[in-house]
DNA sequence: ATGAAAGCGCTAACAT
DNA sequence: ATGTTAGCGCTTTCAT
């Protein structure tokens, strides 16, 4: 295993310049920009030698000469915040990234990768106002923390998940349309048969456990049937046990859960089944996310599916559109789906 | 919700350029640059009034303009193979990909990543090739998939994970040890004392498969035991479940089964189970990766746990030292850790 | 120790 | 339709 050896390259072969081009296809350098730039003056002929010349020489714009004159870097920031981070390993963040870069690649824009910690907080705005980037898009989890909000001044800024308070903040964003996903989860819980339904919501101070619980509400609601079989967790399992424990002590009936996430409902499981009753004959489940702690429960979990991809897209065509003037909406919501699976099978089948 | 509104900013607050600064601070614009960059030779009177006049005009230095001239981006480039993209759920490589964040966040680098296509792969290389990066960083998944070497000759890259043919190329890359890892898990079940030991070997034209098929005829033979027992899958639960009847129907005992990944593993229990056999009372399971398909498997699964996160460290680790010209090693392997659960329960315990 | 001046590679008026 | 010219904001000799 050798060592050493490094930084060399890019000096091997002194990168082209435009210059290089116009003096070999015998224009001048504006005409050779022009044509790089496809701006719409130049004759054919001209164009064609000159793509010759590019060509043969194999030149590549400079990006930083090029960002330096015009002002426009082509890249697009991506600010993860570090809690965010701890939970990449979670697919729903992982997936919203891979859509992001999707999207992009099939634009001139670039994909800047920032974590942001506390420690870092002022690095990290410094990156953002130091013209590194033409926008950001910021990504949190579940905290509709909208921090970045002041610099939209400066620079555009698309966030996903909508802020906390949705009224004092003026921020683009693209959400997850979270209170019809757990009203159609809800309702599917009826349509099943089930009357005496409870649900584990999310904390009241994050945005998907807030909607959620509207969401269930809001379908009880329109069913008639009271919704106050109530009680909170954190996303966690566990405090998705702790939650499934309160709701059976409280005493009264219960034929049917609406948990604010899969991770919560996986929790709600082992609680139900260690107190003796079986899912779904005489609890019908269903939960949120449509990640693995549901699709590997036994009985499968009945959840609603995030476009977690299209939603990492859409946050990426928003930025763009911004960035490029063209009218877009400051908040866009994402469809979800309801996946039927064993936990909700009616009794009767 | 309104409408419009959009690419402004930027230009808001001119942002200031060093020659304000050097006007406030009386000096001329050398100055200010030498004491940005920390040049040996200034005064500390007036490197005060220079940090003075970069605080109260919150000045950041335009990264264009500094590239252009010193012929660095401080970018590196995250080069992501499509294939790879598509298990981007894969927590394994989210986690890489954290990892490098992580490290790059606390150096002067920032991170651009590239999902590189097929159709769009002549876009990532002139990317690459048009010093739009310092160095770049390859993570296919299983792949082994160097054929960005060529372009380190103008560009330092690092690899995650071996190539093929390791003789043929000269990459540096870092890559977990395989066949440590293998041949501790088979340690592990003949240490507690199986001894007809099969195994579902991964796609051998993928180094992870055949390093780990490595590993367990290492430890087979350092046991003194056959190791002929050897059925191939291609990393997914389904190729997992055929290896496994196939290694059933062979009619030789087998109490002990080492599978190249988890997925495969979970694939051989559902195998298992179905021929009425017990985990780990009849045959006990290790697998390799330690992702959630061995960790929700009941019982859960005894796996080789990769340090995800180092590994991505360590890639961005190597590649800024050999943008920095410090001497580095071709070859960075990382350790393994074997997590011992209950699908290799020893029979007496 | 500090300043003056040149120039990195490109775009965008402006002129022709 | 094409060329000329003047910078974009910074680093870096070279003087002083």
């Amino acid at each position: 295993m050798s060592e050493m050896s490094s930084g060399r390259g890019r000096d091997a072969h002194p990168a082209p310049t435009l210059e290089m081009v116009a003096a070999a296809a015998g224009v001048s350098r504006a005409t050779v920009s022009r044509v790089v730039n496809a701006a719409p003056n130049v004759s054919d002929a001209i164009a064609e030698a000159v793509n010759e010349a590019i060509l043969k020489l194999n030149y590549v714009p400079n990006r930083a000469a090029r960002s330096l004159v015009s002002r426009r870097t082509q890249v697009i920031a991506l600010v993860v915040p570090e809690t965010t981070a701890k939970l990449f390993s979670d697919p729903f963040f992982a997936t919203v990234v891979q859509g992001v870069a999707l999207y992009l690649s099939d634009t001139d824009f670039t994909l800047n990768m920032l974590i942001a910690s506390e420690m870092r907080s002022e690095k990290t705005r410094r990156y953002l106002l130091g013209g590194n980037a033409d926008g950001a898009l910021v990504v949190s989890h579940h905290e509709g923390d909208h921090s970045y909000d002041r610099l939209d001044l400066s620079l555009p800024i698309v966030y996903g998940g909508r802020p906390l308070l949705e009224s004092e903040s003026e921020s683009y964003f693209v959400d997850v349309d979270n209170v019809a996903g757990a009203a159609e989860a809800t309702a599917h819980l009826i349509a099943t048969g089930r009357r005496s339904i409870a649900t584990i919501a999310g904390p009241q101070d994050m945005p998907p456990g807030f909607d959620r619980l509207r969401g269930f509400r809001r379908a009880m609601a329109d069913a008639r049937l009271r919704s106050d079989l109530v009680e909170y967790g954190d996303f966690t399992p566990d405090s998705g046990a702790e939650a499934m424990r309160r709701l059976l002590d409280r005493g009264e009936p219960i034929d049917g859960l609406f948990a604010a996430n899969d991770q919560m409902a996986a929790g709600a499981y082992s609680v139900i089944l260690e107190r003796g009753l079986r899912i779904p004959h005489d609890i019908a489940v269903a939960g949120f996310d449509n990640n693995y702690f549901g699709s590997t429960a036994v009985p499968a979990l009945t959840t609603i599916d995030q476009p977690s991809l299209e939603l990492g897209r859409a946050m990426a065509e928003v930025l763009v559109r911004r960035i490029e003037g063209k009218p877009v909406d400051r908040v866009t919501m994402m469809p979800t789906r309801l996946i039927v699976r064993a936990s909700t099978t009616p009794r009767d089948a």
